[in-house]
DNA sequence: AAAATAATTTGACTACGATCAATACGAATT
DNA sequence: AATTCGTATTGATCGTAGTCAAATTATTTT
């Protein structure tokens, strides 16, 4: 079992869904089976269907000529993505990959907009889920452009650890990624992230736990 | 007059305002003048209104421990700015300053829930300009995290051009920023943005008239 | 259990953009 | 015409994260 399936399951519990499944086969959605590292769509495709996880998780991400990867999200179940496309009428900005074996809803734009607008409560929701989207960007973008990579990286095991743990304060949680992973989202190199880690345990600002890090 | 006063007047001329006026007379929404400079709200204030302008020119911005600036985003008439936080629940991660005399639109939240409510296409567009805000913090993202100061400047240029000009195409535009400015929104440092200007210059990649950046 | 694959770690070196400091320029104000 | 203030420019120096290469440790697959 990898780190990012015990996210998944975590998640999973709590899980919020901007589309609930009887709504989806109201309006004849489909619910695809994908593997491991399927794509669902590459960057520079037209948008044209709503996307939700049901099971599994899916990353956007996109490859810059050097073949560096950058993590634009990560989405588990319950959670919609690529939504900015389709609805702002672009072709999607990166790609979509399962990072595992998943089930992803699969909805048309006309009939994905019929849906919204006969449930105002779902539109709010999405509405919601997109401010949320562009308040993690803003976070991120706010890192990168302008903090070392300490700080980087201490805002974002902040954030995971505020969205995984909501209640239980003080509670201790295992950040469910890699190293790789970590770098790829805040525009690091591995290294870089392993160097930084080391130097924050040494300082006491988090614990080590073989290589899983504990905060 | 200012380089930022050219830009908005001329997208004043193909602005596509959010809520129409007569909407937001309807909803009984207050019209409020503002001086240069003035505060609209401050990073971490509760999000109570919706805002919109209506003449002038909103920037929103963070400033860092360092007293460096980063300017978040730009907005002229018939744009709204702050959506994010009223509609995601959370407060503001940036504040928003006028960036000469203004007038701004301010309609409270629960109004405003109900206009949406009853205005299927203005929530839709409400949509849309959140998934275009999406899609520019992706691009810059992108730029940021991952390349350096000539492609994260060309990029920037090329997207302000494509925003200025619709239709003529090969048409020149000046850009109306100072290099500053393109600084605090590529997170380089005015030095560099100097340098890198002055090698593209030289390499052909764009003209200088006087400061003025022509491409 | 062995083999294969993926992730982590380390050390040495380098390049690039940040920083600092000083100067020049340009537009607005008096 | 002189002053002021914001913006642009330049050169020199520095430090940090990127790069590269190689070894070690974990995890998954067979």
């Amino acid at each position: 079992m990898t780190y990012l399936l015990e996210l998944s399951n975590f998640l999973e519990k709590r899980r919020n869904k901007l589309i609930p499944v009887a709504l989806f086969q109201l309006f004849k959605a489909r619910l695809v089976n994908v593997h491991k590292d399927q794509i669902l769509f590459d960057e520079g495709d037209p948008a044209k269907d709503f996307f939700q996880v049901e099971e599994g998780q899916v990353k956007m991400y996109i490859i810059n000529p050097d073949g560096q990867e950058f993590t634009q999200g990560v989405f588990n179940p319950g959670e919609s993505f690529g939504e900015p496309a389709l609805l702002g009428g672009f072709n999607y900005p990166s790609s979509a990959m399962a990072t595992e074996r998943s089930k992803v809803w699969r909805l048309p734009r006309p009939e994905f907009l019929q849906l919204l607008k006969e449930n105002f409560d779902v539109h709010l929701k999405l509405n919601q889920v997109l401010c949320k989207r562009l308040q993690y960007k803003s976070m991120i973008l706010t890192e990168v452009s302008s903090y070392d990579p300490e700080h980087r990286l201490t805002t974002l095991l902040k954030y995971f650890k505020a969205k995984l743990i909501k209640k239980e304060e003080g509670e201790k949680i295992i950040i469910p990624f890699t190293r790789q992973q970590l770098a790829d989202m805040t525009g690091l190199r591995v290294e870089t992230v392993i160097r930084t880690i080391k130097k924050m345990e040494k300082e006491g600002k988090l614990k080590l736990e073989g290589h899983k890090i504990r905060i």
